[in-house]
DNA sequence: CGTTGTGAAATGATTCACAGCT
DNA sequence: AGCTGTGAATCATTTCACAACG
């Protein structure tokens, strides 16, 4: 086991997707599965694959690839999620509403298990089977529940606050649907999910696609 | 007028970055900004967000900084947001139901005109204004209300086939709520946006901050 | 054989540092 | 003085290429 170098930002990111495509695999009883395959299903090459596993370990036989259950089981331990996870949402409008019975949170080890919102109009009623909690309850249900995991999902100008709250309340990481970067201390981790940013990116390639690459975007 | 080297990924996604502070800004009325400034907001140096403007033209003035409502311009000229979209929704489900009155979309350029779903159950009723059309509709609307961006909003394993049938019908870009990657050929766009990857990049940040730098991940 | 793990080389991105403009 | 634009230097990531292994 050596000391192992730090890892790239970009290997940490694949790893996910290296999990998810595993998991089809799996459910086609594959046994094993090859750099090359791997690498193929997700458009990266053979060598990044192999470069990102053995940041964390050989995992692979040679001649014969990686088994798919046991490298399936290394990842999910190396991103956490051989154990569950609780997390609470707050903010019960459009998107806390969606993101409530989003099934493959559960599936992936996170369990939503409260909602919050100020919204006295909202505060009572049920959503996918959790009444919607004011605010002032967030620390005793965070203790009470183990809450890991809090997401924001309240609008931009409130999306600070709403992290401090969480943050004092004891959360130790921010899943961040507002469109606003977070200020938080080292020990708190943050994920941000923003959807005009990604229809932004989305726009520019279109652009550029239309433009032919890169025509008259300067003066 | 240099005929410009190509543009960093990470470049591009900064773009509407700065283009998000710099609203807030035109908001507050202040008529100029500097790199530093910018940077400091974003978390960036002053060399990056320079660097990353200057791919683009001169748009800055020595001594000054940047004009703000020039730069605001000039950036969405550039990531193609100066003129309004068209997109489509593709699954009335909770995502798909959250997505279509997300008002910043509106702001951001972006009009959804129609939402698409094969489920008889909600075929007809409205959400948001629309009302829900079954696929069989695709192409003729797609055409007659010029709609440029598929939004797909279905469950991983229709996905693919839902983005072959938005392209068929014209669409020049995707935006992908589901978890897998997909397949589409060079004319057209693709940007995704993945909530559980999100969260186990969160996991794993989580992880990594309890048990110290990386520890005992490999055997 | 086929396939991994890994140094070495190549490519890509960020930061430095400073000339030059206002 | 204050600030941009940019070449040069540094740092990070990916790809290459091959020895070693089953």
């Amino acid at each position: 086991m050596p000391p192992r170098s730090k890892i790239p930002r970009p290997t940490v990111k694949r790893l996910s997707l290296y999990l998810r495509e595993l998991e089809s695999h799996i459910e086609r009883d594959q046994q094993t599965i090859s750099s090359k395959q791997l690498g193929t299903a997700l458009g990266l090459t053979d060598a990044q694959v192999r470069k990102d596993l053995a940041y964390f370990g050989q995992f692979g036989h040679p001649g014969i690839g990686y088994r798919v259950q046991e490298l399936t089981n290394k990842l999910r331990h190396i991103l956490g999620t051989d154990h569950r996870w609780n997390a609470a949402v707050v903010g019960a409008g459009n998107i806390g509403r969606a993101v409530m019975p989003y099934a493959r949170f559960a599936r992936k080890g996170f369990d939503i298990v409260a909602i919050f919102d100020d919204n006295p109009s909202v505060i009572g009623t049920e959503i996918a089977g959790h009444k919607v909690r004011p605010m002032r309850d967030l620390p005793k249900l965070v203790r009470e529940r183990d809450i890991k995991i809090g997401i924001v999902a309240v609008p931009a100008s409130f999306a600070q606050q709403v992290t401090d709250e969480l943050i004092r309340a004891g959360v130790l990481g921010i899943l961040n649907f507002a469109p606003v970067r977070l200020d938080v201390h080292d020990a708190v981790s943050v994920a941000s999910v923003d959807f005009s940013l990604s229809l932004e990116q989305l726009a520019f390639q279109i652009s550029l696609g239309m433009t032919g690459p890169l025509e008259e975007l300067s003066p």
